[in-house]
DNA sequence: GGATCGCTGATTTTT
DNA sequence: TCAGCGATCC
């Protein structure tokens, strides 16, 4: 494989580096060796190794310029593929930038946006029409439930949700139904996973729908069995970008392999992906594309970019000596871009439990904020969601500003998917998941019986929804309440759909919206929540301007739906090592650095070296965030799930480089003075508010620094009580507590009974 | 249709 | 511990 061969740093078609033209155009300048050599190297097939920090996304756009420039291609022959809105967003601006003007007509986009493109035109292919609608997960499970629900599986036993992942995954491999095999169909749900599949994506097509797997599905499979169209494909991208390479899945890799393989022509594909940064194996990526590339693409150039213009030398060298603990990478050393013999080593601080890290880490937020540091140059990085109450409640404490980045989406919150699916329904009536969603929105008098019976006439009579529901009330056949709510709210739909060309789209679902009532209904909602809901719609239909079309407008948001956040905001961020990649920050907090933690104790229950190695990523990326200062912090005990728990510090912690490191409080003195110390709380953290436990402790502890302590010894702990210790492994313990059971930990956090 | 009770299970998340 | 869910009751 190719990790085991990492010695030559170029290989392939480039063997020289280009001297620095003086005549070279403006955008090259200034540019290092290498990064020019990825710019430069245009035509053949070139795999970037880019670490962190160093030029990628210029890189890329300048790649992108260059290849326009030169003559080579035109815009519209340039694929360029990102994984998130931001990604492209970002390209978009800077090749806009280099270019001196906003270029028009890119294929440059997320794979999903991409591929929701080219399915608009051959959805034919896959028993669609190109005004498909693309399903949020809300509406997926939706679906999914009525699919299984005649089959009668025990929904507790087998979870929809389960299913459903199943099912995504074989999506994520490029597996159609025809293409599950027997053999892997045993595991879930008796076995019947593949047939649900097959029920839901024929529902799929009934709905003229598909849901964020089938976009590229879809098109993989249109690709593969189309050789005209892929032909045309073929003759229209001169040159494929691909950014975060090791994050592919397979069917993403498939689709760019299909793509960029042409016939007697070579693959002008350039992927640029680092893969000690490959985060994502859970969620099906594939770290083998980028260890495959070579093998894929015969004749591949391979340039690393390894000068690092972010962090300080003392971060990078504790983020490099970690990172080098995994085995079967590609090989990389990250390397300094500028002198900073002067950067803080990165600090690795112990505490007692969650309370008093989130107290240091809100000291120190206070003392960098009144030495002028901009708040929204701090982050704290945490690994799962559940560690950042304990900062929330000490930064609301203090007065300090902050958010929590990736919480409730603007999509998501319930209004804006009302409202959505009224739109929805306005654009396509057959939709009848949308239907479902507002049909009892305001409140109608539906209940489950009616839907029932119009779900019955819909199928019988092989219709959507709305057109049965039609039929019916021209029948007469519902009554009462229903029958006169029934009948306006159809009436609603048809007049705006047919005033839509005259009126245009903003007007009618601003009307559609008061009409029908859903206005009203937030307007007589008397909940705190209410105001900021009606805000929410107005801004979504202040949005709808920004389109041409109610169409496009439901393409965006489908493909794009994120919360556009005011920016610039002076507040410090609270997000996951996963929501962390890409970004970088003056100041990073790393706390909760314990085993179980981080390693997360699923990762270590697993018991494999490939979780564990991707835990290892994960801190990598923690570190390599920062700028200037790095603040690793674990502590010795943490409530989980109502109860204390005594915690080691993450073997992470040990694998920094000591050069690089200074530590403070009790991993210090377990690391380099060994046994007999109690925690002491490092000068480096002034203290302000009182901490008696913790202080307390330290006095003691210091009082018998020297006792050893031995099996058989009767000790004390600040959260356990009494125990006797049981084992003595270096400085762990085992102690028996009298009251909480046995427990590991280490032994400066406990103290002699008296 | 809404309130209340008890059970369960609890990383990481984009599109 | 505690939120989120489904079941149950009014």
């Amino acid at each position: 494989m190719l990790g085991h061969s990492p010695a030559t740093p170029y290989t392939g078609t480039v063997n020289q580096t280009p001297a620095p033209l003086p005549d070279a155009p403006d955008y090259l300048q200034r540019l290092n060796p290498e990064q020019r050599m990825a710019i430069e190297t245009t035509d053949g097939p070139l795999l970037v190794l880019a670490g962190a920090g160093t030029g990628k996304t210029r890189v890329l756009t300048t790649r992108f310029a260059h290849i326009l420039l030169s003559g080579r291609a035109r815009p519209y022959q340039i694929l360029a593929v990102t994984f998130t809105n931001k990604a492209a967003r970002e390209m978009r601006e800077r090749i806009g930038t280099l270019l001196g003007e906003p270029v028009e007509g890119l294929w440059l986009g997320t794979f999903h946006a991409l591929c929701a493109r080219m399915l608009r035109r051959h959805a034919e292919y896959v028993g669609l029409s190109s005004g498909f609608t693309i399903l949020d997960t809300d509406d997926q499970l939706r679906l999914l439930k009525q699919v299984i629900e005649p089959l009668r599986i025990d929904s507790k036993r087998w979870p929809p949700q389960g299913i459903l992942g199943v099912i995504q995954r074989w999506k994520d491999r490029g597996l159609t139904p025809e293409r599950v095999t027997p053999a892997e169909d045993c595991d879930f749900a008796d076995g019947r996973c593949r047939a649900i599949y097959a029920s839901y994506q024929a529902r799929l097509v009934q709905l003229n729908a598909c849901d964020f797997g089938d976009l590229m599905l879809h098109v993989t499979e249109i690709l593969r069995t189309r050789p005209d169209v892929l032909a045309q494909y073929h003759r229209l991208f001169r040159y494929i970008l691909v950014d975060e390479y090791q994050d592919t899945n397979t069917i993403q890799y498939l689709w760019l392999r299909l793509l960029a393989q042409r016939e007697g022509q070579q693959s002008n594909i350039c992927c640029v992906g680092d893969d000690d940064q490959s985060i994502y194996s859970w969620r099906g990526a594939e770290v083998e594309n980028i260890l495959r590339f070579e093998r894929d693409f015969p004749g591949a150039a391979i340039v690393r970019l390894e000068r690092n213009y972010r962090s300080t030398a003392q971060i990078l060298g504790a983020a490099s000596g970690l990172i080098a603990h995994n085995d079967g990478r590609l090989g990389k050393t990250l390397r300094p871009g500028r002198d900073d013999a002067s950067g803080e080593k990165v600090r690795v601080a112990s505490v007692w439990d969650s309370d008093d890290e989130a107290r240091l880490v809100g000291e120190e937020v206070e003392r960098l904020r009144a030495g002028g540091h901009r708040m929204s140059e701090i982050a704290i990085l945490v690994r799962a969601g559940f560690q950042t109450r304990a900062f929330e409640e000490r930064l609301i404490a203090l007065g300090l500003p902050y958010r929590v980045v990736g919480g409730l989406r603007f999509y998501e919150r319930a209004e804006i998917r009302d409202a959505l699916a009224y739109m929805r329904v306005l654009n396509q009536p057959a939709d009848d998941l949308a239907f479902e969603r507002i049909v009892n929105v305001p409140r109608r008098g539906i209940g489950a019986v009616a839907m029932q019976k119009f779900h019955q006439a819909a199928r019988d009579a092989g219709i959507p929804l709305t057109a049965a529901i039609g039929t019916m009330l021209e029948r007469g056949e519902i009554k009462g309440k229903a029958r006169d709510s029934l009948a306006a709210l159809l009436n609603n739909l048809a007049q705006g759909r047919e005033a839509l060309p005259r009126e245009g789209h903003v007007v009618v679902v601003d009307r559609l919206l008061e009409e029908s009532g859903y206005i009203d209904m937030w307007k007589a909602d008397t909940s705190i929540e209410a105001p900021g809901r009606l805000d929410n719609l107005k801004e979504l239909v202040r949005a709808l301007a920004d389109f041409d079309s109610l169409g496009h407008f439901l393409e965006h948001v489908a493909l794009v739906m994120e919360n556009e956040e005011s920016a610039g905001a002076e507040r410090l961020s609270i997000m996951t090592l996963h929501g962390a990649k890409g970004l970088e920050f003056d100041t990073v907090f790393l706390p909760g650095w314990e085993e179980g933690v981080f390693p997360s104790q699923r990762t270590l229950d697993e018991g494999g070296l490939k979780g564990l190695e991707e835990e290892r990523r994960l801190a990598y990326v923690g570190i390599t965030r920062a700028r200037h200062r790095a603040i690793i912090s674990h502590a010795a005990s943490r409530r989980i799930y109502g109860n204390w728990q005594s915690a080691m510090p993450s073997r992470f912690i040990e694998e920094l480089p000591d050069e690089y490191v200074t530590t403070t409080g009790a991993a210090s003195q377990t690391r380099s003075r060994g046994l007999g110390q109690a925690p002491v709380f490092s000068s480096a953290f002034p203290v302000t508010a009182r901490r008696p436990r913790a202080t307390d402790s330290a006095d003691k502890g210091e009082s018998r620094s020297g006792t050893a302590l031995t099996v058989g010894t009767r000790v004390f702990h600040q959260k356990f009580g009494y125990g006797t210790v049981s084992s003595v492994e270096g400085n762990r313990l085992d102690v028996a507590f009298d009251k909480a059971g046995s427990k590991r930990l280490l032994d400066s956090f406990v103290e002699k009974a008296p």
